[in-house]
DNA sequence: GGGAGATGATTAACATGTTAAGTGAATTCC
DNA sequence: GGAATTCACTTAACATGTTAATCATCTCCC
């Protein structure tokens, strides 16, 4: 049996005899970040091996998927739909480039702009990849339950709106610390 | 430079043109890890700025903040508290213990385990940062709703739980071998 | 008590996340 | 119409994620 025995081993409370008053904060559990992360990771655990088997990261692979869906798309479009940063990006299909599994030319009126899309031989990975990914994600959504999991897509995507125009924090913490 | 909320210029279905019979696949904005990834992304863009003008990084804190519910911890053990690989917790143990944020010593019965604990300096660190981040955690809570906040975080537990036993061949001959 | 294997922690090597700076092409503005 | 600015990447630099290898103990078993 593996990971998910007891958190209790931490032992909350322990340190509370060293200083009398902390700033009391959260349990480290509670924590949203926290939650997040280990769900994804959790998630993520089930799909690296097969990617891996097939030379892929996880960041590849979202890259690939993004290009299937459209005919070419301009970078910083791509950057936004697979949710990647510029740099990250920038490596990722500098890479590809080199393995021939996308293609990249300039648009055709703007000299900044770099036009890619996915090549034959990128869609052939592609098709090699989907039917084990596809099963993994329909065991996911058998265990969890297919309206919880709807459920907690539309949570999650109500918390990213909620938070969409909560701006540079900086200027709260700014304000709080004069 | 606020988010624009145009997702439409992807054009999905564009590239059905190139190759007849493709594996379908679920559209990209439905896939889990990036559901999951875009809210994380969402929340720790609120923190950060403030922990970074402390110098700290996402993954420092969570170290110096679990090693505040503590005495002293392992390092095997605070890795999984922190939800951190022993590479990087090495590396980001080094770095701390350099900047006496925290203290290591060997344990008294076991010379290949080492015992970990925050230093003075580091809990001073921590009441410096606290304010300005239950602030941060506070305003999101409001936002979202504090009943959807819990609501939430149980459907994220449930779905880890879920996928605890999912075997990825790893686990499937570990539980052969027993 | 000594060697084989297990265990805890670190190091190595490569890929990505993150912020800042750089580069070259387009736009703006006088 | 040319300098200043903006824009679309790209590089750079540093920190972490991820897997594999290493190293020093420790345990077990003979």
């Amino acid at each position: 049996m593996a990971r998910k025995k007891s958190m209790d081993e931490v032992r909350p409370g322990q340190g509370d005899d060293a200083s009398s008053r902390r700033t009391p904060m959260r349990e480290f559990s509670r924590s949203l970040p926290m939650s997040l992360l280990r769900a994804r990771e959790a998630v993520m655990r089930q799909f690296r091996p097969s990617l891996r088997s097939h030379g892929l990261t996880e960041q590849q692979w979202r890259i690939l998927r993004a290009l299937t869906a459209v005919d070419e798309i301009e970078v910083t479009e791509l950057a936004r739909v697979a949710f990647l940063l510029g740099p990250s990006l920038s490596r990722i299909l500098r890479d590809l480039e080199a393995r021939a599994l996308i293609e990249r030319k300039a648009a055709e009126n703007d000299g900044r702009r770099a036009v890619v899309s996915i090549s034959a031989k990128g869609l052939k990975l592609i098709e090699a990849v989907a039917p084990t990914s596809e099963a993994i994600y329909a065991e996911i959504t058998r265990r969890y339950g297919a309206r919880k999991l709807a459920e907690l897509h539309e949570m999650l995507g109500v918390l990213e709106a909620s938070l969409a125009g909560m701006g540079s924090a900086d200027d709260a913490a700014v304000e709080a610390d004069e």
